[in-house]
DNA sequence: GCTTGACCTGGAGCGCGCTCCAGGTTCTAC
DNA sequence: GTAGAACCTGGAGCGCGCTCCAGGTCAAGC
């Protein structure tokens, strides 16, 4: 036996957190972090009280991996992962969650987009600068 | 006399602290770390030792929070601002390090939008959720 | 049985980008 | 001249998101 974990249905698939590490690309200490911060629910043990991670615990991962990816704070991803840990009556919650998460995005994006135009202007001026060093315009 | 600092041309107009405050949305603080960190060179000072900042100030106090709002790190910003104090010369290696961080930009802003259509698609699927709440899928 | 490497825990430490604080000086209005 | 607001400096502190460390336990191969 190599599982303490209730296995559902059939066989279920378990990784060593080295295997998640591969996969996931976080490192072993930020995945105990995310644990023990309550990010995903305590991941199954062996006997031997190492870890196990379902294929479920890897799927609930890359969506924190993503959620974290479009700059949602640690503490919004402990909030989402209490409630999604409350079950299905959170999901009107959740989905606010993630729609206002969303809004706020698009304005960093637009933000990130305007600051990029002046970035590109910056670069042209001295592409400019380069082409005819006469005008040492420095701004 | 109020200013402590050479007139280059005609009257310039200087800005105390708090004018650039109003100005930039930065604060105080953050204005005296810019400058204690090189990012921004030493500002003129009254004959009481009080900032009086330049029109060329603020605008380049502008041009390094668009940067910094591009993602740009203060230790980046630390060498931009170190190329630009040594003048002219330093174009080249200036324009190098803004396409550089333009190119960076460029990929954070694509992962960005897969993580974001991914934020899309999880939406999506709570809101079927709730329109046919026979399916309690949760993942 | 023994070695070696993977894994465990609790807690300290770190790099970043500010932010705050104490204690003092300067400016403005009256 | 005086009160009160604005400003100065050096340095400590903070919140975030990890990252590292010490001191162990566990697992796999020989």
């Amino acid at each position: 036996m190599t599982s303490g974990q209730p296995l559902p249905g059939g066989q279920e698939p378990t990784l060593t957190i080295s295997e998640v590490v591969e996969r996931t690309g976080l490192s072993h200490d930020t995945l105990r972090y995310y644990e023990k911060a309550g990010l995903i629910e305590r991941v199954g043990r062996t006997t031997g009280n190492q870890r196990r991670y379902a294929a479920a615990d890897l799927a609930w991962l890359e969506f924190l991996i993503r959620l974290r990816g479009t700059g949602m704070s640690i503490a919004d991803m402990q909030r989402f992962a209490e409630l999604r840990s409350r079950g299905g009556a959170t999901v009107p919650e959740r989905l606010a969650m993630l729609r206002a998460h969303r809004a706020d995005l698009a304005d960093r994006m637009r933000a990130l987009r305007r600051n990029a135009a002046a970035l590109d202007d910056k670069i042209d001026h001295y592409e400019r600068l380069l082409d005819q060093p006469g005008t040492d315009d420095e701004t």
